[in-house]
DNA sequence: TTGACGACCATTGTCACCCATGATAGCCCA
DNA sequence: TGGGCTATCATGGGTGACAATGGTCGTCAA
């Protein structure tokens, strides 16, 4: 698997370290990063997290945009200014630091949810909130989907 | 990590020194680049600095107006012009020149951010204003993009 | 002489690295 | 199929190395 899927609940010890999940130390792995590369989500009280993959987001984002351009650096500042590379030790922990802790309010666990190319880190409890109004709003849209559909495509044509 | 990332906050020494956070020291190792190359940020209270990376890209910037253009020297004279090569010491500290210092109003701290290609300092209280601006303009764009991307592709058309 | 600066040396706290333990799940074999 | 064995994972704790910081001394120049 190359890819973050799933989602698990992982706690901090007294000295702050917490333990990626084992799933997501392998696809960083095969991704080739050394360590964790890790900032604040921009819109949520939470942090994203990945390799190579995700950094080549960030990268491709910014050089998006000309040098010296106003956007360029705004986005340069607030992206990579406020990234952490976080290390990994030998048993696969992390250590989170204070700022990245206060912005998603993490304090003695955290749940790591696979996004695909990168995953997010949250406190469990803003999480199952998180998870629980994005599946109501899916449910919503699928609903809504599923009638545009039929009225494009009735007589269940298949795709 | 060949990137100048995360953002760090250091304090000035009696005599005027201040050390070079480590992980960007090995960002300028791996850059080739003995020293620091540092200048008055051209529209912020700030400075701008880095290695080879950052030369390359000022000597873009200069070289792409015309020879003796009015543009191209007030481009050099302003980046050229103004530059300090400063020297790190065994320690990993360099002296900023009072102009710098000046420009930047540092008197006892400064925060080093990463931006890259490059990285800036800054005083520290003007570094975090700064960075909330950013990140609110960031914000509001990333609304606006999603917004528009939205309208571009309704129905969860994939891209 | 004094002041600026560079080369060393010293101190402190943090963190990266190492070793240890309990729990779990997968596996092999009877 | 059941039972035990083992590899792996999450977690806990100790220690040495290094980063940040402070200070001293000598040299060179104004």
């Amino acid at each position: 698997m190359d890819q973050f899927v799933s989602h698990y609940v992982l706690r901090l010890d007294a000295k702050g370290r917490i333990s990626v999940p084992a799933a997501f130390r392998t696809v960083l792995a095969r991704d080739g990063f050394e360590g964790v590369y890790c900032h604040p989500a921009l819109d949520r009280p939470a942090l994203d997290a990945g390799g190579n993959a995700l950094l080549a987001e960030i990268r491709a984002l910014i050089t998006g945009y000309p040098p010296y351009s106003e956007q360029r650096e705004q986005f340069a500042l607030s992206l990579y200014g406020t990234s952490e590379t976080l290390k990994i030790d030998s048993e696969g922990r992390v250590v989170l630091t204070e700022t990245l802790k206060a912005h998603a309010g993490i304090t003695d666990a955290a749940t790591f949810v696979g996004l695909g190319h990168k995953f997010r880190i949250w406190e469990p409890s803003r999480f199952r909130a998180e998870l629980a109004e994005a599946t109501e709003k899916v449910r919503a849209f699928k609903q809504e989907l599923g009638a545009r559909m039929a009225a494009a495509k009735p007589l269940g044509a298949r795709e």
